[in-house]
RNA sequence: GGAGGGGUGGCAGAGCCCGGCUGAAUGCACCGGUCUUGAAAACCGGCAUACGUUUGCGCGUAUCGUGGGUUCGAAUCCCACCCCCUCCGCCA
């Protein structure tokens, strides 16, 4: 949600972010400007009649403590009339805010200047390449056929149990996961992140604070009876940490570290993209949150990008950094990044971080304020999250990349110790 | 599941029975100052949030979990809902 203030003054820059997130039309903010004004002249006038009210009130006090009946009756008269007055302008304003508060809900956030205009994937901007793709003797396979024949991954007893897309990882499979998992939060927590494990279903609130609802309804699984949803990504529960809270400078930054399963009902999907471990309905991810001072933010995005890109290279993972174009960077954010990797097998390039500066798009809604030594009032502070990282596209490459020609995967150095051999091969 | 207690400013915690002098005592934290070589202590002052209005000082409105009601007037009385805590039971 963006500042009402700062369209008021920014029309025009809205306006353009409107287009080029090619999200709605511009009309919205001239739409926005009219509620804003109506709801701004019933609330001077309403404001008015109350402070007649209150001193009406005030004298009667008065007058019937000093015994002047007559005129304490009298009063009583007028103060009856504005109350009448009053109950009309109350429900006025109450509709003239509810239209507006809807109304700034479909406010998109405002592109960084650095962003890229562009309305397709393909304007979105190769920042930077890592490694080099791995070079082999043979034909690589991509990773379900690698999955079956070391019978990791059961994606058919998965389906039968809770339905496609909710796989059963088995032996070594599990034992690779974990040990990803705890690789990612052990180099996360030596970046000075802290360790969170955060409730997997959240309520209305967090969902809407985040930016999940109201239009990405779609995406969660819902807990109906209990007002629940499994939550889409640990930047639910985690972001939503320190709703409605004011904070104090000297806590910020603040960085969150948490791992969680994620739940995305993702309709629509078919094809190759689904295949294997490409798209699931539930994942493993390491989540990086970041709250921070408005100066900080775009400091801490690359900051966050760059621990996440840390793990990739640790890993041993041809990458690719995209700046995303801002057709195709989402309604929350003013940056995005996203890191893709190289997946041998199906050579093609993977999504796995998406890396974000909300500025104070998210924290406005969820009253996430912090109080600055330099400004009289609290602050709105930005947040920041990305991922570090998700598994199973992470789990493809691997396979992919490092498969020999006798079948067997060699796991990267850096995981060894985690997974406990230097090679994986059938149990 | 049974019984009881409670939700007040950044935090703790009065006020509620007996409605107006309470946007709210007091303490802590925080900010500024005096003192000090410096710091601590002590002392003095400031300090809820949001919105409207104003060039500005300021003024106004709303907010004591949420919503509704009674009343000229509600943190305070009534109703509903939400949440938390304690004890008992059950259980990982």
């Amino acid at each position: 949600m963006l500042d009402l203030q700062y369209i008021r003054e920014n029309a025009e820059v809205v306006k353009s972010a409107i287009i080029n997130k090619a999200t709605g039309t511009p009309d919205l903010v001239d739409h926005v400007l009219e509620l804003d004004e109506l709801w701004r002249k019933i609330t001077t006038e309403l404001q008015n009649v109350q402070t007649a009210a209150n001193a009406e009130a005030k004298k009667i006090g008065e007058l019937m403590k000093s015994g002047q009946k007559e005129q304490a009756q009298s009063a009583i008269a007028e103060s009856s009339r504005l109350k009448a007055a009053l109950k009309d302008l109350e429900e006025g304003q109450r509709t003239a805010a509810l239209s507006l508060d809807a109304a700034l809900l479909e406010i998109p956030n405002v592109p960084h200047p650095s962003v890229p205009i562009g309305k397709v994937p393909s304007d979105n901007v190769v920042a930077f390449e890592h490694g080099v793709f791995p070079a082999f003797s043979f034909q690589p396979v991509p990773h379900w056929d690698i999955l079956e024949k070391h019978d990791l991954v059961d994606f058919d007893r998965g389906s039968k149990v809770a339905g496609a897309g909710f796989p059963f990882y088995k032996g070594p499979g599990a034992r690779f996961q974990r040990a990803l998992i705890n690789f990612f939060l052990d180099q996360a927590i030596g970046s000075g992140y802290l360790e969170i494990q955060a409730p997997l279903v959240v309520n209305e609130d967090s969902a809407r604070g985040t930016g999940q609802l109201p239009d990405k309804e779609d995406l969660m699984y819902e807990a109906v009876r209990d007002g629940l949803y499994l939550i889409p990504t640990a930047e639910v529960p985690v972001t939503n940490l320190h709703r409605d809270e004011i904070l104090s400078e000297s806590d910020l930054p603040i960085k969150y570290c948490a791992y969680t399963p994620c739940f995305r009902r993702e309709a629509g999907s078919y094809g190759k993209d689904v295949r294997g471990l490409n798209r699931l309905h539930q994942f493993d991810k390491i989540e990086l949150v970041h709250f921070v001072r408005p100066e900080d933010s775009y400091e801490a995005l690359e900051e966050l990008r760059a621990h996440a890109e840390d793990l990739l290279q640790k890993l041993g993972l041809p990458y690719r950094r995209l700046l995303m174009c801002t057709g195709d960077m989402g309604f929350t954010q003013a940056k995005k990044y996203d890191l893709e990797v190289w997946s041998a097998g199906q050579e093609r390039w993977l999504e796995v971080s998406s890396i974000s500066n909300f500025e104070t798009f998210q924290a406005r809604r969820m009253k996430i304020r912090y109080r600055s030594k330099s400004e009289a009032r609290p602050q709105i502070v930005h947040t920041i999250n990305g991922s570090g990282l998700a598994l199973p596209r992470i789990v493809a490459a691997l396979l992919e990349n490092n498969q020999q020609e006798d079948g067997s995967i060699t796991i990267p150095p850096a995981l060894r110790s985690y997974f406990g051999s230097e090679t994986l091969i059938s149990s």
